[in-house]
DNA sequence: ATCTTTTGTTGTGGAGACGAAGAAATCAGC
DNA sequence: GCTGATTTCTTCGTCTCCACAACAAAAGAT
């Protein structure tokens, strides 16, 4: 063995051996009574015989464990309108039974509470608002109102007296799912808080968090286009840029458990100042603060009252203002910048704009979206879509959160 | 049910039901005996008690197992230098068999073939390399060299007799590992060749092919750092910039199967021009091409003959011209950017900056790095680390992809 | 020499899934 | 209307895989 042999053989470091070392091995394997319920979820309405196939077992493994789940009361068999199946005995369709228990789904915002309450079979079955003072800031008021919101939630109509048997809730900040620990927010004040244990204790019930982002990214897996993609990527501008990412249909949440930091990247190298304190974010150039902060220039000293200021910006740029359109037009093509980075460091399937109805229509026209990341990114440029819904979708991915979380639970 | 309930349940679009739609249902169980041949391969020598706590089976189910393999000659038990076992019945230490087969590893790059034959513990046995001259662009061409490569390795000494049974081929370019096809590459002609079809037929044996980057990432992952991180980035200067990503122990291809492109990552709206025709990318600032495009002024119309205008450079930033350290500088701070988006975007445990020893040495310093990086990350920064090894290292990652590919069907 | 401790082996039993064969429910055709 | 074809679902025997537990082996501790 030569010399340079040797080198390569020592360069493994210090370990012996050879490939990936994963800690706790990756178990993966499903026993076949979970794979079945949640094929049965998410198509809905599907026979024995079709999931046999769908799942790759034989039919005569399907058979018992769905009469498994029938007496358990998780599935149940669906008296169907009678539709054209060639000859042959007809399938008997099944779907998830809703009645054996419901999920709530809570999202915390700087300005209001939203709340979701949604069957086992992802079907919403009722909601609640609450507005927030954006005075309360200690993690026991936080833990009061969601108690506030929990029951306005259960005696809402609809609710019925199935039970309710987990919850999910979103937040802003960096709020690891794993854990259940709040690092940090911007709208309570604490750092390193068991948010988790904390407001299960409170409602008596499970509780699994996350941060905003993610559950938009799970809204969009459970509910939306993100369904039947493996590989996606969902961006949401609120008061900040977000990003959350599908890897082989399941969220990714990076190494740290936090979210990915898209309104962060650099787009310009000792560019405008951020809120971060750093330079050159592409918040710092399309998020609420940056607009505001230029639009004093184009609005020619006419300050509108705190709050409209965006609308009066747009209003100017539609009415003709240069300046003004000038400012929407950087900021687009600062987004575009960034979805591009996305496309090229990640290459998803799709990218899915989210988030509430109103900025995106005026901020980012899906057109100029389509035409100038695709200028950007190399390879195949994955569709731009943009999905603009009200705020009840952030309960809603809630939801789908804890249904997430629920499910292996429910079948063990 | 209200109108706002409605919406939220229509807006699954056409299908129904909830919950993530994977196509082959992810099978992920993979046999024990799988599970238990890969422990010992990346453990290196390990026993069987140790074995069964590893993969969390009971003692009773190894043995059947572990002497499996022993007479399939996959694996053997070491006759162990005496170690320090405290009382009880010492452990017999077991390892992979390496005599059962071999495989291979060839990359092409532009200038040259590298090669290394791994035997099945992943320990190398033989490496070849030939000069490649750039005129050959035809597939053909590129075959027959290949086999021309592929012989020299055999007759290696220390090939010995045992059977090649896979062999895992890197090429600069799009190739998508899954088909097997090379889509483009700036090395060979053509474009949707199925070079993983050709060259097995031309060498009589299994290929699997991968773009360059990502062998890179294998060798990281199976014999480098990345063992035992579950979420990492390799980025690779060469002629451009590339970038490699594991996620969850497995390298993430993107939904294309072809590489990211991190060196056209936009750092720079309307930025530099670069060879792809866009603006701004990443690698028009710190490539090669981009350095040697600048370079002219600072050496003040001294042009050293083509392939020395970075050295020359170089020496001349050392020597203390402004002009030339200028270009170096920004050139390692727009570097610093990019990592610092992988950062962000990615949330990696580490990125490894992995490469040609002498590029780094010159134009990155890892202290610099290691400074610039974090001050604009959020988060938290992932450590940087710049792993300076030569070309074998290309062709053990293509070993590395070919026992990955090859464990399968070996314990089938 | 005996006890303790740890490793490895053997045998039984149970869970889960396959495959084949059969029962059930419908359509097509005579 | 009867028969046969066809598709769905069920039943049952079998096989594989693994857990559990008892046991054998090989040391050190006392």
């Amino acid at each position: 063995m030569d010399a340079s042999l040797e080198s390569a053989a020592a360069f493994s470091g210090d370990l012996p051996g050879c490939g990936p070392l994963r800690g706790a091995r990756a178990s993966g394997a499903l026993p076949l009574r979970q794979d079945v319920y949640e094929a049965v979820r998410s198509a809905g309405r599907i026979s024995r015989a079709a999931l046999a196939k769908e799942l790759e077992v034989s039919p005569g493994s399907v058979t018992p464990v769905v009469s498994d789940l029938l007496t358990a009361g998780l599935l149940r068999e669906l008296e169907d309108e009678a539709q054209p199946h060639g000859r042959g005995r007809p399938p008997v369709t099944l779907g998830v039974a809703p009645s054996r228990g419901l999920v709530a789904g809570m999202k915390v915002s700087d300005h209001e509470y939203s709340a979701m309450l949604v069957d086992l079979a992802g079907q919403p079955v009722a909601q609640a608002r609450m507005d927030r003072a954006a005075e309360i800031r200690t993690v026991d008021g936080l833990l009061d109102e969601l108690r506030v919101l929990y029951d306005r939630l259960r005696s809402q109509e609809g609710a019925g007296a199935a039970p309710i048997l987990w919850t999910g809730l979103g937040m802003p900040g960096m709020v690891d799912h794993a854990s259940g620990r709040m690092r940090w927010s911007p709208i309570v004040d604490g750092r390193d808080v068991d948010v988790g244990a904390l407001v299960s204790e409170r409602l008596g019930l499970p509780v699994s968090v996350d941060n905003d982002t993610n559950l938009l990214t799970m809204a969009e897996l459970w509910f939306g286009r993100g369904r039947g993609l493996s590989d996606f990527a969902v961006v949401t501008i609120e008061y900040g840029v977000g990003l959350g990412l599908v890897v082989d249909h399941a969220p990714y949440r990076g190494a740290h458990g936090h979210g990915m930091e898209l309104g962060h990247t650099k787009v310009q190298l000792d560019g405008a100042l951020c809120r971060c304190g750093q330079r050159g974010c592409l918040e710092a150039y399309v998020a609420d603060f940056a607009l505001v902060r230029e639009a004093a220039v184009a609005l020619d000293g006419e300050v509108p009252p705190r709050g409209e200021v965006l609308e009066a910006l747009y209003a100017q740029a539609k009415d003709g203002n240069e300046a003004a359109r000038a400012i929407f037009d950087r900021a687009g093509r600062y987004l575009a910048l960034g979805l591009a980075n996305v496309a090229n460091l990640f290459d998803p399937n799709r990218i899915i704009l989210s988030g509430s109805r109103m900025r995106y229509e005026y901020l980012y026209a899906e057109e100029m979206l389509a035409e100038a990341v695709p200028s950007m990114s190399l390879n195949a440029p994955p569709p731009i879509e943009v999905n603009a819904w009200d705020d009840l979708v952030w309960a809603r991915g809630a939801a789908a959160l804890a249904l997430a979380d629920l499910t292996p639970r429910l079948l063990a």
